[in-house]
RNA sequence: GGGCCGUUAACUCAGUCGGUAGAGUAUCUGCCUUUUAAGCAGAGAGUCGCGCGUUCGAGUCGCGCACGGCCCA
């Protein structure tokens, strides 16, 4: 591709050179004694005391040269940060100090040395030895702007990560945030466990799956949308608290607000509700938002967010009626919702059952005003096959979503667990398929038999990872929270 | 799926009215032993995303395509 590069060509011809002079380009025997860090820890700890005799044997790549002759400044970093290194001549020698010189930014070295301070302070490997480890050919980009060109940081994310640590750091924050979850429930007994990513029928959620074929049991299989009917699953073999933290595979576009492969955490309490799991989860956010910030807000695209409970809670129709302007009496009332919608500009599929148009309105006039953590609670049951019905109200069910900056962050509800209903739920889903809904939820008999087993009352949740991730770490869009975001292959 | 914007040297970007390609960084050569976007002097480096068209002449104008970004659905 860049081949006849002329950067690329001249470092090529750089490797075959040092080869020539028999020395190697990827050797693997050069043992580290310190990182960065903990010479930094070392020489913090010292203070004015530091021994600058002793020996330190530090490896890593190099990131900037200043050369001056006879003598040169370096900086390389590991992966706990960056340190600069002297190599001056007197000190390796000639031979050595004319074979450092064909060393690049970029290349990976080995440096045996003593720390010492320079003129303006910054504390420096001076070395006594030092080596290459791995050359690199192709050169990185420049370092005053770094890494610019969206569609290059993604493709190369290495690049994007060697290059901007800013990026580096939302990673890091990352898989802070997932360790702080996962912590959060493993303090409270919860079992972390695996099911089938591959599935005969993709279960738990209203989506279209991805496709795909085992040649050995001739068998079509998909990509789960969802992990909800295998945790159930192991909720009625006896595990009472159970969690997964999963990918999932939605079959839609790709957007700033979507990734086909996405995070997701899901778990499951058994005697417990899901008013309990309301205030479980101000709690968890509350822990994850303290571990990973050390305080309880953040300002999200201009937004401050207080991550303090008890959080604002609203039915929806109250959400709809207080904050989308729809008349209460106007609820019910299929053709009035219609007519209203399209008065707001918002085109609505005319299969759509009310719920379904209830739900549409609400994505597009009430989700964005959800700035501060909210729980909308009380959905109807034709758009929750999963969850219990209201105890108060046959035709809703105990469910909440959690909305944070205007977005969905999480949803639960007390799961269904009467297996006649459960029957009834997915025949009704399995009409509006042949209705042309393709993204009903399929019929799971198997799913059917295990809750004739009986499930004890349980409650059950589902956490957008990705988008906390996003929250958390101020990201526009998700691609800035997924390391290796979905894209288009290159066309020939 | 629709709209707008982008794609020029390894990287970050200029490029006027259509007249034959520029800068900084990086690279190479020389000088330089406490610099840190080191410095000074010099040099090399381009399929202007791809294709077709208009034109005497296209990085520039038109059409199509690919990839990406943002917004909308």
């Amino acid at each position: 591709m860049d081949e006849t590069s002329e950067v690329i060509r001249q470092r090529r011809e750089k490797a075959r050179a040092l080869a020539d002079q028999d020395i190697e380009l990827y050797p693997n025997d050069f043992k580290v004694s310190h990182t960065v860090d903990a010479v930094k820890k070392y020489i913090h700890q010292r203070a004015a005391a530091v021994d600058n005799t002793a020996m330190f044997a530090m490896a890593g790549r190099i990131t900037g040269l200043r050369s001056f002759g006879k003598a040169t400044f370096i900086h390389f970093r590991d992966y706990t940060g960056q340190l600069q290194a002297y190599i001056k001549q007197d000190e390796i020698g000639k031979q050595a100090y004319a074979l450092f010189k064909q060393f690049d930014v970029g290349d990976f070295i080995g440096i045996k040395g003593n720390v010492f301070q320079t003129r303006t302070g910054e504390w420096t490997l001076l070395a006594r030895e030092i080596r290459l480890l791995c050359k690199a050919i192709r050169p990185l980009p420049e370092k005053f702007h770094g890494l610019r060109d969206p569609e290059k940081r993604y493709r190369q994310r290495y690049l994007d990560l060697i290059m901007n640590p800013n990026v580096r750091d939302i990673f890091i924050q990352r898989t802070r945030i997932v360790q702080a979850f996962r912590n959060f429930l493993l303090e409270r007994g919860f079992l972390e466990v695996e099911t089938p990513i591959m599935q005969p029928i993709p279960g738990g959620a209203e989506a279209t799956p991805f496709k795909t074929f085992h040649d050995a049991l001739g068998m079509e299989l998909f990509l789960r949308i969802a992990p909800e009917l295998y945790l159930k699953r192991l909720v009625i073999g006896g595990f009472d608290r159970v969690f997964e933290i999963n990918h999932s595979f939605r079959n839609e576009g790709v957007s700033t607000q979507h990734n086909p492969e996405f995070t997701m955490l899901e778990f499951y309490q058994a005697y417990a509700t899901y008013k309990d799991l309301m205030a479980l989860t101000e709690e968890m956010f509350g822990f994850v938002t303290q571990q990973v910030l050390g305080e309880m807000h953040f300002t999200y695209q201009g937004n401050t967010i207080d991550m303090t409970g008890p959080w604002r809670r609203l039915t929806l129709k109250d959400a709809l009626s207080e904050l989308g302007g729809i008349e209460p009496s106007m609820l019910g009332d299929r053709e009035r919702l219609l007519d209203f919608a399209r008065s707001e500009g918002i085109e609505i599929r005319k299969t759509r059952r009310v719920g379904k148009i209830l739900m549409k309105l609400f994505d597009v006039l009430v989700e964005p005003k959800l700035i501060e953590p909210t729980f909308v609670v009380d959905y109807p049951v034709e758009i929750s096959p999963l969850a219990r019905r209201s105890s108060s109200d046959s035709n809703m069910t105990e469910r909440f979503e959690l909305f944070i900056g205007g977005r969905e962050i999480a949803n639960g509800f007390s799961e269904l667990n009467d297996p006649v209903d459960q029957k009834r739920r997915f025949l009704d889903q399995v009409a509006d398929r042949e209705a042309g809904d393709e993204e009903a939820h399929y019929m799971d008999e198997d799913y059917v038999i295990a809750l004739e087993y009986g499930m004890a009352p349980t409650a059950g949740e589902g956490v957008g990872i990705d988008r906390f991730v996003m929250l958390l770490t101020n990201a526009a869009s998700i691609r800035e929270v997924i390391l290796f975001p979905q894209l288009k292959k290159i066309g020939q």
